[in-house]
RNA sequence: GGCGGCAUAGCCAAGUGGUAAGGCAGAGGUCUGCAAAACCUUUAUCCCCAGUUCAAAUCUGGGUGUCGCCU
């Protein structure tokens, strides 16, 4: 890092996170508000159209005229991956800053926030469609390990890291040393951090037992204000139950719903658990990150002056 | 009141003398192009007491609980 750089002010950029329904949206909107801030969503399913009530998203009345981005803009059978959400927040960094505002990026897919906090370098591959397809169809005909025998041949890190079982992977792994000259690398060790920024970090959590409390409660929510009709527009739409989109936790239990795979209360139900399970796992990604600051959320105080407070402790 | 069945982890459940399958739920974790996805790891001493036996969740007796049937 030369002298220049750090006597320079580095941008500030804010990030807030947290498992599903702690609080996440409110929170950023606030703190928007407060610093003339404009929102970057880092959901992966928000960024779809034609799904508002399953994920949550806030309505234009709670946006409170904040502007968003990577929200709402792309039809549920359009690819969006971590790659594109890397590129495009960056760029949308500088434009914010060039705007003299503050971005704020929200949202718990930790991938992406991980590729903003981290010096990930996605490696330049080529999507091919047909080899994919043929890797997809190989592992379908002789199975997992074969799949697995054939990186061992090819990158034996690679497939040290990577568990036989985790078929998706094991291909990913093989489609990019087939295309690239190098293969895919390994994001367990220490990786360098993005210091091209002034990263805040907010980790908002509470207690696991109200956190999935909430999250039963929201889920009913999200049913009374009309999922099923969601879904079912969708299905209409001829949006394939296949599609990343429509795996989302509230969608691929509602689709076997209506197809009548399983009853409506095996559905709920089964929505409920996914959540939680969503949560749990998205909590392994924030405590890898040492720069966070976790903001614990008090159960038994309102909510709307637990996230005031939070939100006075991130402008500090 | 009588007769019969059952009693194994939070739940379901296999095991009929040799040291507790499995599923679900829960917990912990992995992550470089589908990430709300995919994947990995993990949880008991078998209702209580006494007895038989080298050895009992498994056999015997008693108790307790529970379910069903009968009067």
């Amino acid at each position: 890092m030369s002298s220049q750089e750090t006597n320079l002010q580095k941008p500030r950029v804010f990030i807030i996170t947290g498992p599903t329904a702690v609080g996440k949206t409110a929170a950023s909107i606030q703190l928007a508000q407060h610093l003339n801030g404009e929102i970057i969503s880092a959901d992966s399913m928000q960024i779809y159209r034609h799904m508002d009530i399953g994920t949550a998203k806030p309505t234009s009345e709670e946006k409170q005229g904040i502007r968003h981005h990577l929200m709402d803009f792309l039809d549920p059978d359009q690819r969006f991956t971590v790659v594109d959400f890397q590129e495009k927040a960056f760029e949308l960094i500088e434009e914010i800053h060039g705007r003299n505002a503050v971005p704020i990026v929200i949202g718990g897919t930790g991938l992406y926030l991980h590729s903003l906090l981290y010096q990930l370098d996605f490696t330049e591959v080529e999507m091919d469609k047909n080899l994919r397809q043929k890797l997809v169809a190989d592992a379908v005909e002789k199975g997992a390990d074969y799949m697995h025998q054939q990186l061992v041949k090819l990158d034996v890190a690679a497939a040290e890291r990577i568990h036989p079982n985790n078929v998706k992977r094991v291909i990913r792994a093989l489609e990019v040393i087939l295309t690239a000259d190098e293969g895919v690398k390994d994001l367990s060790r220490p990786l360098a951090q993005n210091t091209d920024y002034d990263f805040c970090t907010f980790v908002l959590h509470e207690n696991r037992q109200s956190l999935y409390h909430r999250i039963n409660q929201r889920v009913d929510t999200m049913l009374a204000q009309g999922l099923e009709d969601e879904v079912k527009q969708l299905m209409q739409h001829g949006y394939d139950f296949q599609l990343p989109s429509m795996q989302a936790v509230g969608y691929k239990e509602m689709f076997r719903y209506i197809l009548g795979e399983i009853g409506y209360e095996e559905s709920v139900e089964i929505i409920k658990r996914n959540s939680r399970r969503y949560a749990k796992r998205q909590l392994t990604w924030f405590k890898k990150w040492p720069e966070a600051h976790w903001l614990l959320i008090d159960h038994e105080k309102p909510r709307e002056q637990e996230i005031k407070r939070v939100v006075g402790v991130m402008e500090q």
